[in-house]
DNA sequence: AACGTGATTTCTGTATTCAGAATATCGGGC
DNA sequence: GCCCGATATTCTGAATACAGAAATCACGTT
């Protein structure tokens, strides 16, 4: 129960400031004053730091040389080109799972995608959803260093997910594909599902210029 | 020229952190002091701390919560996964790269695939040129976030790339398989050559059972 | 003599303090 | 009235200090 005691608070602070870069509340741009943010997250600087030097070392912030952190700008472009990279890392971290496990995932999986057609509406609980299939749908890979660079890397495309999300219909569209992709498991078909992989998360991107909402 | 002033302090210390993990300094195993380390690098603990926690996040150092940071062991298992995991990672930074900004790299590439072969018998220098080889082969890939994660994951095989180089054998071959993956782009078959390119990390690891040297 | 228990010492994890650089502000000159 | 420069303030980056946990070692007991 008592895990205070044994995870770093640089990992609890690291997990803060993330949300607070997602959820906005570290807008696009801002500079971040430590001693404030330190004082706002109850710690002193120090781990505060540490946290901050993780996320920057993936990505998530910038550190400028002598004007400290600030966090990276919204581009675009940057976003066009992380969903493909996640799917790429997903459906590598898929080819490399053993076959028999992942047929074991199938009926879990299927629940899964029942679920989220019955939360279409609710958005957050959807992204939620989508989140926990991905993350079962990886669970059997057993290369722990791809899963830790997936983990690290998924936090940078949920700036633009949040932001750019595309209502039912991509959502509809997504758990079709999920469902094609169970189909291509069931069959023992990787490579396939592999490829299905990608471009459900290829076609994520295609939601990106459009404003939130329907 | 004055880099020193813009570049913070645990950039230098995590290279020089770095290179005691990969030369042996800091064996496998073994647990980090940090007041000797500090001392030993003629800084304060605070800076070398950013620098264990950046290197733990790319998986170099291993943190154990209350006990401080830790070489992780050598483990070949790993040093398997690893090889084709950063062959993929190159692979697919080269299938993204513009086709034209390739064939302007490749006179280059075949210059420093002569100096490989006039290196034969410098193990350290060959290696030193792999590594620019391969450098070079990337440079015309645009997403940033790839890059970064591929410059974070090759400091992790090399710990085993020191260990177990295949002599020249290895060497002669890995050059030949350089040719291949030129020859490819010329020809103007990303693909081939991204196929190539895997299998030229997947044939490094086939080494690895061996003891270090002919 | 071996094992368990408690004190001591070492080391990590966190907080506080200090120094130097960048930026903002205010005043003077044109 | 506007621009330029000196000064003051703020913030980062680094060093030091402190508290608590873990490992070690010695001593006493069985």
């Amino acid at each position: 129960m008592d895990q205070t005691t044994t995870a770093p608070l640089r990992r609890d602070i690291a997990e803060q400031v993330t949300a607070r870069v997602l959820d906005g509340r570290l807008p696009a741009e801002a500079r971040i004053n430590e001693v404030r943010l330190a004082a706002e997250l109850k710690v002193s600087r120090t781990p505060l730091r540490e946290a901050l030097v993780e996320l920057t070392d993936r990505g998530l912030l910038v550190a400028e040389p002598r004007r400290g952190f600030r966090v990276p700008p919204l581009n675009l472009d940057e976003a066009r080109k992380l969903y493909p990279l996640v799917g790429e890392l997903e459906s590598l971290a898929l080819r490399w799972s053993a076959p028999q496990d992942l047929l074991g995932l199938t009926d879990p999986l299927e629940r899964q995608i029942d679920d989220m057609r019955a939360a279409l509406d609710d958005e957050r609980g959807l992204a939620e959803l989508d989140d926990r299939w991905h993350a079962m749908l990886l669970s059997a890979c057993g290369n722990a260093h791809l899963m830790r660079i997936i983990a690290q890397t998924k936090p940078l495309l949920k700036r633009y997910d949040v932001l750019y999300f595309g209502g039912p219909e991509r959502a509809r569209r997504s758990i079709e594909e999920h469902r094609d992709i169970l189909t291509a498991i069931r069959d023992g078909d990787l490579n396939r599902a592999a490829r299905l992989l990608v471009q459900n998360w290829v076609n994520g991107a295609a939601y990106l210029g459009r404003p939130a909402g329907r």
